[in-house]
This record gives structure tokens, sequence and C-alpha cells, in this order.
DNA sequence: AACCGGCCCAACCGCGACTTC
DNA sequence: CGAAGTCGCGGTTGGGCCGGT
């Protein structure tokens, strides 16, 4: 598909932005509301581009953009979404009231990455975080990095520019052989059944080092209800039952929480998304702990 | 005082998703 | 339905600041 580039470089200014330049935005915006970026530098009268307007009101300018000292609360946080979420800085953020994706990302990669970093060399605290091989580092690699949440799940998170939460890795343990001594992959297994998921969607892959599920649907699309209902949130200890999401510790939904978000209503009368459910308070509450 | 290196963070870039026509 | 336009995201960069030498 083609594209134009973001806006022509000649004539813009670039770079630090200027005390008028931010009056000048703040006005307009002010005046006539976020949104149309692409016009609004001619309309304002700046010469930036609408991606620099917009990217400067977002991560600065914006009224009720909180800046400075996050706190523990906050970082406390910020390193369980991570654990959940991996590099989703715009849903992490949105999760944290006045605080822009620009600002935890940049806070992750010069205090909370080094810090995890760090840990992560402390022979004492390696001793039970060897269940995340894929765990390359917090650059670029696939899963999320090994945080203090040392006796969490073994939940990975893909690296994925989508904008909705589509890809989960998951370290299950291995499926039965079929009877023509094949290995049959989770979905064959009857581990996964989502309503309206096929197979192919469900991608089962193995690697020489480690075998992984790869998770890939629209979680958008996907009622919360059918992902509670899976094997996946199996949410009794019963050792026999498969929970090839996280293997020894399975995600815990409260009774609270899965009538809350499986139930519909009235007031809600189509099934609520993971989506709206990852930015609803109730993620709080069963997001991996921390240790 | 000058230099250097590391850190921080605002801003930029490229690309995929979404919307419009 | 596909092309074009727009938006939003995550990764990266670069310049200012600061502490150490």
């Amino acid at each position: 598909m083609g594209r134009s580039p973001c806006c022509s470089k000649e004539g813009l200014n670039r770079g630090a932005w200027t005390a008028h330049e931010d009056k000048i935005l703040t006005d307009y915006i002010t005046l006539h509301g976020e949104g149309r970026w692409r016009n609004l530098p001619k309309r304002a009268g700046l010469k930036r581009c609408g991606k620099s307007c917009r990217l400067r009101w977002l991560n600065y300018l914006r009224p009720d953009i909180k800046r400075g000292n996050i706190s523990p609360d906050e970082e406390d946080l910020i390193i369980r979404l991570h654990n959940l979420l991996g590099n989703r800085w715009s849903l992490i953020a949105g999760r944290l009231p006045g605080r822009t994706d620009n600002e935890i990302k940049n806070y992750w990669n010069t205090n909370l990455g080094k810090k995890l970093h760090n840990k992560d060399k402390d022979p004492h605290l390696q001793k039970n975080n060897n269940n995340n091989k894929n765990d390359v580092g917090f650059y670029g690699e696939e899963a999320a990095p090994n945080t203090n949440t040392l006796n969490s799940p073994p939940v990975s998170v893909v690296r994925t520019k989508a904008t909705k939460c589509s890809k989960v890795f998951i370290n299950p343990p291995v499926p039965p052989l079929n009877s023509m001594g094949n290995q049959t992959t989770p979905y064959e297994a009857g581990w996964l059944s989502f309503e309206g998921i096929t197979e192919k969607e469900m991608r089962w892959s193995s690697t020489t080092t480690e075998d992984y599920l790869l998770g890939d649907f629209n979680v958008g699309e996907l009622c919360l209800s059918d992902l509670l209902n899976s094997e996946m949130c199996n949410n009794n200890n019963n050792s026999d039952s498969l929970s090839p999401s996280c293997c020894d510790q399975p995600f815990v939904f409260s009774d609270d929480i899965l009538n809350d978000w499986t139930q519909t209503n009235a007031a809600h009368p189509e099934p609520h998304s993971f989506t709206s459910f990852l930015q609803s308070t109730h993620s709080d509450q069963w997001l991996p702990p921390i240790n």
C-alpha cells in the first residue's frame, strides 16, 4: 500500500519546540480540539509536520499530563503490566493516568530495564528464573523480559506492533503423541477450544530447544468469556487439569471478576472483549504479582 | 577550566493498522 | 474491493546535562 511521506521536510522546523510554538499549538487545540493532525500545522500556522504536533501535544502539552517522579506504586504497576503485555507501552500507559507511552518507555529503558537486567545477573535471583529460556534480553527480543516477578507464571509476551493484543507466547507442557506416534498440537489435544478460532489461527511450533505455543488471535474480537472458558485460564488447582498457559500457575480469575466479565446484561448486551478487560480496573486484580 | 563519557528524555522515523473514498 | 490517506505505535536517535577526571 502506497504511503506518502509523513510530511514535506522542506521549510519545516525540526528539533526542540520553542515556547512560542507550544503556545500556538496549545491555543489551537484548546480552540479546535485534537485530531486532523495532518492539516493542523497549516491551520494553526506552525512550521511543523502533523506528526510532530501530535507527539508534542500528547507527550508534553496535554493539560492532564503528570510529569516526573514515577511513584513506587506506578513502578510496580509498570513492571506487572510489562510482564503481562510486553513492550506495549500505549496499553501500559493507558493504565497509568497522566503518564504517556513515551514516558513509560523511557522510564523502562533507563531505569527498570537496567534494574531488572542487573537482577538477572544476580545468581541469587536467577535460581527461580529458569523458565523463560526464550527471554534473551529486553531489547528487540521475542519475549518480555524476566522481571523480579520471579515466582509468577512463565508467561512471556510477543513484541508486536499491532494495536490489538493478538499474539501471546505460552510455554505449554508437551502434548501427548497421537496414534501415529507424532506429537499432537495443543489444539488437537483438546487443550484449546476457543469458539470461532481455527487451528490455523492457533499455531503450534516446536524448536529444538524450546516448545512454545503461539496463540494468534484477535482479542478485540475474542470474547473474554471464550478465553475464560478455555483451558488457558483454568482456575482450578487440580493437578490433572491441563493448563498449557502457565503450567503450574494458571491465570486465576476470582469469581467476582468472572461474574463481571462473562455475564451480559442490559447494560452490557455484548460480551466484553479482552481488550476492554485489559483497560478496565479489573485487570489489576489478576496481573502477575510482584514477589 | 576543559574534556570526556554516560545518562536522560524529547523528538524523529518507519511501519502496520485503520479509515475513507 | 482496492488504493490512498491518516493515525498511532514502538524503536531509535541525538543533544543537553551532569558528574568524574
